[in-house]
DNA sequence: CCTACCGATCGGTAGG
DNA sequence: CCTACCGATCGGTAGG
C-alpha cells in the first residue's frame, strides 16, 4: 500500500476515518447486531486492520456507543426541526412528528439505531452508558408526549391515558421498519403520511 | 453425582431434559441474544453439561429454530381462541384479539419470541427456516388483518389503508414489552385493555 | 497505520 | 450423560 507508514498521528485523515468507521459499524450492528459484527469486519469495510481501530476508539463497546447516541441525536433533530415548523395546532404538530419520525426511518433503514435493537443493546451497555442514552429515549419521547397533552387540554384530541397512547403511537411508527421493504406498492413518504394518517385518526374526536 | 453413566439413552428423562433446554434457551435468547447466549450457559442452567446437549438437538441452530417456532405457535393459538370466542361483531373481536397478543406478550415477557428479535435473528436462521417462521407470522397477521376487512365490509371500522392500519396496530401491540415494565402504575391487564381501547378508536368512525 | 501475537471463549466432535 | 479435546474466531495488546 501507498499509505505513509509512519507520520499517521494526529493527521487529518484520522477525522475520515473516524466518520468511516462509525459508518461502516452503524451498517453492520444494525444487520448483524453487535456482538454478531467482530472488528474484523468494521476494519474490512473502511480498509485497514482491526488492530488500527484502536487508534479511533478504546473498546469496541465504544464503537457501540458512539454510533447509538450520533444516531438518537440525528433523529431528534429531525423531529423537533419538524414539529417546530409545523403550523401551530395539535394536529399538525403531531402530523409532523409521525410523518418525520417514520420517515427517517424508512430511508436509513440500514444504519437505524432505535428500533428493535435497543433491548438487546442493554446487555452490551455499561451503566452509566445506559443511563445517557434512556435520557435521550426519554427526550424523543416527551416531544410526542407533549403534542398529545397540548391537543388533550385544546380539547381537539380524546385520549384515554397518555402514557398508553404515546407509547402505542411510538411502537406503531418504530415497527414500520420491520414490514415496509414487503409492501413495494406503497413508497416511504406513502407509509409516512399514512402512517401519520392513522396517528390521527386515533386521537381524533368523535 | 448420582446420575447413571450409562443406560441413559432413550430413557423418559429425554423428554424431560428436552423441555428444560427449551425453557432455558428461551429465557437467555430473550435476555442476551442469540449470539451472547453460549452452549454452556444454557446447559448450566438445566444442569448438565454442554456436550450433552447435543443429544437433543443437532445444533444451537436448531434450538434456536424450536424456540422460536414454538412461541410463535403459543402466541397465535391463544388470540385466535380469544377472537373464537369473542361476541361476534368486528368491534369484539378487535379487542379479544389486541387484548389478548398483549397481555400474552408482557406476561411471558421473559420468553417472549415476536418482540423486537426476529429481525436479528434473520441473521442466524437458514432461508428453508426463515420460510417457514415468515409463513407463521404470515398467519398471525392475517388473524388481525381479517378482523380489520370484516369491520370496514360491515361498515363499522373507518380505514384508508388496511394493510398499513393492521402494521400500526401489531407495532404498537408488539412494542408494550419495551416500556410495561416502566410503569408500575398500571399492570399486565390494564395496559393490555388500554391498548386494545386504542386500537378500537384508531378505527371508530366518527 | 501495520504485523505479530495473546488469552479467552465459542460451537462442535470423539469416545466411552 | 460425561471428560477431554479440537479448530476457529474473538477483542485487545506490544512494539514499531
Amino acid at each position: 500500500m501507498a499509505r505513509q507508514p509512519i507520520g499517521w498521528l494526529r493527521t487529518q485523515a484520522n477525522r475520515n476515518t473516524r466518520q468511516e468507521i462509525l459508518q461502516a459499524a452503524a451498517m453492520l450492528f444494525s444487520k448483524q447486531g453487535y456482538v454478531g459484527t467482530s472488528l474484523v469486519d468494521i476494519a474490512k469495510i473502511v480498509g485497514i486492520k482491526a488492530p488500527s481501530l484502536y487508534n479511533h476508539f478504546k473498546t469496541k463497546n465504544e464503537i457501540l456507543f458512539t454510533y447509538i447516541v450520533d444516531g438518537i441525536n440525528a433523529l431528534y433533530d429531525v423531529c423537533l426541526q419538524n414539529v417546530t415548523e409545523a403550523k401551530d395546532t395539535a394536529q399538525d404538530k403531531l402530523y409532523a412528528y409521525v410523518f418525520s419520525h417514520t420517515l427517517s426511518l424508512l430511508e436509513s433503514q440500514e444504519t437505524s439505531t432505535l428500533s428493535g435493537q435497543h433491548h438487546l443493546n442493554e446487555n452490551f451497555m455499561l451503566p452509566e452508558q445506559l443511563e445517557q442514552t434512556n435520557a435521550l429515549q426519554k427526550k424523543q419521547v416527551r416531544l410526542l408526549k407533549d403534542i398529545l397533552m397540548r391537543g388533550k387540554s385544546d380539547g381537539v384530541f380524546q385520549i384515554t391515558d397518555i402514557t398508553v397512547t404515546t407509547f402505542f403511537i411510538m411502537g406503531a411508527v418504530e415497527h414500520s421498519i420491520y414490514w415496509f421493504q414487503k409492501e413495494a406498492r406503497l413508497s416511504e413518504k406513502d407509509v409516512a403520511h399514512l402512517v401519520a394518517e392513522n396517528a390521527l385518526a386515533l386521537v381524533k374526536k368523535p
